[in-house]
DNA sequence: CAACTGTATTATTAATAATAGTACAGTTAA
DNA sequence: TTAACTGTACTATTATTAATAATACAGTTG
């Protein structure tokens, strides 16, 4: 399911919720989809369960999953009252970036592209 | 110049990264302008120059800065060979956040306007 | 020459990430 | 009902990284 980076600085939970995230946006994992167990992903990419662990509490903090204790743990269904939040800290985050990019030349035209671009990547799931 | 926030979980000579690197998109900080020196600035701060110093030598890395031994550091100028690598890695970085804006609804619409707002801020310095 | 600059080095402490082992309660199917 | 799953919680230990501390050296400048 995933490929960790060992020798990377970021921390293995930390990729773990990046690669989870991505999936989730991108569409590859379906609202409900159930993901795999703790233990079961811990021996798979032999990795500590707690690391594991560690990764979907952060995941389901920030409302991309949810786990029901005895049965496993779910890609989340979006929610309008879940987006509110989160809507404010991605407008923060992209107007750094943005920044950033307007610095480095970036058009306005080419910002839209990569939007759409974006845009087919989730599209073709 | 900066406040930090200590009890962040993130290191200061990240905190410090961004906050120059900020200062420099949005044209606070003009090409060829000298920054504090590392002991000024870390008795400013009272922080470690071994801190700055890594930050310093982080931002330089990118190519945001320039340091001459015994002169001081600088702002540097952006050159084409510059952004090169650089929006190569910045496109990589939109794309990313952008797939995750489209997942919480955002529109081009919307993306647009952060566009113009990153770019009007920059112009007013 | 004196007082700056960046840079490098080594050692030490503080904070964080990751592992290890164990335990408990809810779910599910044999 | 029991066996094998699930998530969750906790403590302890080790490994890694961040930050501090104290020096040192060479280039720059007035």
């Amino acid at each position: 399911m995933f490929e960790l980076d060992i020798r990377s600085r970021k921390p293995i939970y930390e990729q773990l919720t990046d690669k989870i995230k991505e999936m989730i946006v991108h569409g590859v994992l379906q609202p409900d989809e159930q993901l795999p167990s703790v233990r079961v992903l811990s021996s798979q990419l032999t990795v500590n369960p707690n690391t594991i662990q560690k990764a979907y509490r952060e995941l389901e903090r920030e409302g991309y999953i949810y786990s029901l204790p005895g049965k496993g743990s779910f890609v989340a269904v979006l929610g309008p009252e879940l987006t509110g939040g989160r809507r404010a800290e991605m407008r923060e985050a992209l107007l750094r970036l943005m920044a950033e990019a307007v610095y480095l030349g970036f058009t306005e035209a080419e910002i839209g592209e990569l939007y759409r671009q974006a845009l087919e990547q989730k599209e073709r799931g």
